[in-house]
DNA sequence: AGCGCTCCCGTGAGCGCTCACGGGCTCCGA
DNA sequence: TCGGAGCCCGTGAGCGCTCACGGGAGCGCT
């Protein structure tokens, strides 16, 4: 599997340790996990030993008797998108209460990047958790055995366990509040890789619902960067210049839609209004500041965490739901 | 070990499978593994009675045999401050290629969770890498016998591997600038919690060297967040009212004093000079972007990963020193 | 008939470690 | 003198899996 065979310097086992010190492996055992019936001055010379061998007892083989330690597999799209980090930090401070390790697979959204992760997900981790694009996918974690916890998938999850949000009622809360406002126009810039995604469909919805004109040329698609965002709203407004507002699909894209604005000389939040998606610390940052759907998303880590010990134990996790709510700041 | 003792569903073994499917482990291994020698039919069956039983291959006794998957365990101080994901996308990027596991620990910068991670990870993993906060905490790793990688240690690493940062060198091609542009009294926030870190310390040899005049009251040390950063502009200010510049230990305390500086309706950068460190993509999207010493701090991570792959082949690596260069944005 | 081949499948061993034992030694009190 | 209690240490077994074998069944060939 290595692409690169390196040579990997071979351990020494506690056998090797056992002979140097001229003692048995149980009371090398004894020694390395400081237990008790053991001579303090032998303890020292098999620790010597252990030393002068470099020995570190093997994780696989202690694993194999003892199975306690528990090992979460995370799943996120892009850790140069601010908003994984923030559920990072979430995940490992649960994992860390649980004394859990956690190992980290980057996709890149890319759906088959997202199988191989959950194959080897399968075979290194006791639990899987995170980001997956499609139904599709998660029927292969399922296929694989892998006990895995879905997070916020813009897709109908089902009955698929983890922790969702409620992309419909936020999004709601995005468009009244622009309507509110008097924008009757009012785009979106989107970073779904998926048409079905739920933060797209909801906001054709809910702007229908509202009596709005609406439309799939309203919307335009991004790749989830800053640029990509800036971009979008250049080719969204030269498409439809009645357009006064934008729905961004998460605060990245948003903060693009600014920056490109702003560079076309359009006044933010006067001459056109944003608003974004997960309210990120970094909205708070730029000028003017992301006015933005609001999700705890460190919560939403930490209850992934809860879902994923639930799977774990056998059982059924009750189904949450984050409900997000907007925080108006300055961008619209 | 566990805070909370939860039960775990016991994983069904590969001799269930072989007793429901009325085969020998070794059949069931064929089936599993899809490896030859093995009747298309009795591989169905075999499958449908892993699947049945819930059967996934425990990793330990898979590993115990074939020693291939090698795992990295990363220690970061906190996965909230941008530059760290900016590194661990580096890591990620250098470890899928080698196929390599990576398992996170944030430690908050807290020494004694450096030391406990430092424990799990010598038990977890193959091979460390990442920031450690005194020498006393790696010479820890030293004693555990793992293999580390020290990153950007604000110490002097002396002989211990990893890469480095030109500390010394990017600190003076922010003082140059500063200078340059006519200040002749120079601040600093100050963002480590060591007073022997370099950051500070080549910032004072750097002034002086300069010709500057400056002293131990001309830095304010502050928490590594945006918050931190504005309290410290304001409080330096308030002791130094003649300082027209400062340096700050990292790019979000550049932030943070911006704002600062902005709140207090000071201009930037005309009343007042500000130079991060890092170049983080974040300093390009607040008002005004920030002047920063860049370091590639993907790199960085890349590099880490082939540091590590060294130790773990018992070589010595080579000593490895990034040099920064200064980007010139709007805050000086 | 007998040989050799292919196609399947099973058996022992062992990866490195810990757990449950068992057993020798010294020392002390009856 | 001897039993019983520590104290220290070693020996088998086994965790769940894969690797190297070995072997039976079925086939075609001479």
């Amino acid at each position: 599997m290595n692409v690169t065979p390196e040579s990997r310097v071979k351990r020494a086992t506690i056998e090797d340790v056992a002979k140097l010190a001229g003692v048995s492996r149980q009371t090398v055992s004894r020694a390395v996990n400081d237990k008790a019936e053991i001579d303090a001055e032998t303890k020292k010379r098999v620790l010597d030993a252990a030393r002068s061998l470099n020995y570190r007892p093997s994780r696989f083989a202690r694993g194999l008797i003892r199975q306690d330690t528990t090992t979460l597999g995370l799943i996120i799209s892009d850790i140069g998108n601010p908003f994984f980090p923030e559920l990072a930090s979430g995940v490992l401070r649960a994992a860390q209460a649980r004394d859990w390790q956690v190992v980290l697979y980057d996709t890149g959204e890319d759906p088959e990047r997202e199988v191989l992760a959950l194959s080897t997900l399968a075979a290194q981790a006791d639990v899987g958790a995170g980001f997956l694009t499609s139904p599709e996918v998660f029927a292969h974690a399922e296929r694989l055995g892998v006990p895995f916890a879905v997070l916020d998938p813009g897709w109908d999850a089902g009955a698929a366990p983890g922790v969702g949000i409620d992309v419909a009622g936020g999004v709601r809360l995005a468009v009244r509040h622009l309507a509110a406002a008097g924008h009757r126009r009012i785009g979106m810039v989107d970073g779904a890789a998926d048409p079905r995604d739920k933060r797209r469909t909801s906001f054709l919805a809910v702007a229908r619902e509202l009596g709005l004109e609406v439309g799939e040329d309203d919307v335009q698609s991004a790749p989830r960067s800053v640029e990509g965002g800036a971009e979008a709203i250049g080719v969204l407004r030269a498409r439809k210049p009645e357009i006064t507002a934008v729905f961004a699909y998460n605060d990245i894209l948003a903060v693009g839609a600014v920056r490109g604005l702003k560079a076309a000389g359009v006044r933010v939040p006067e001459d056109f209004a944003v608003v974004g998606f997960d309210g990120l610390p970094l909205g708070e940052l730029v000028e003017p500041p992301i006015t933005s759907v609001y999700v705890d998303i460190r919560r939403m880590g930490e209850l992934a965490v809860a879902a994923a010990a639930e799977l774990l134990a056998g059982r059924t996790p009750e189904p949450v739901v984050l409900s997000p709510e907007l925080r108006v700041r300055g961008s619209a």
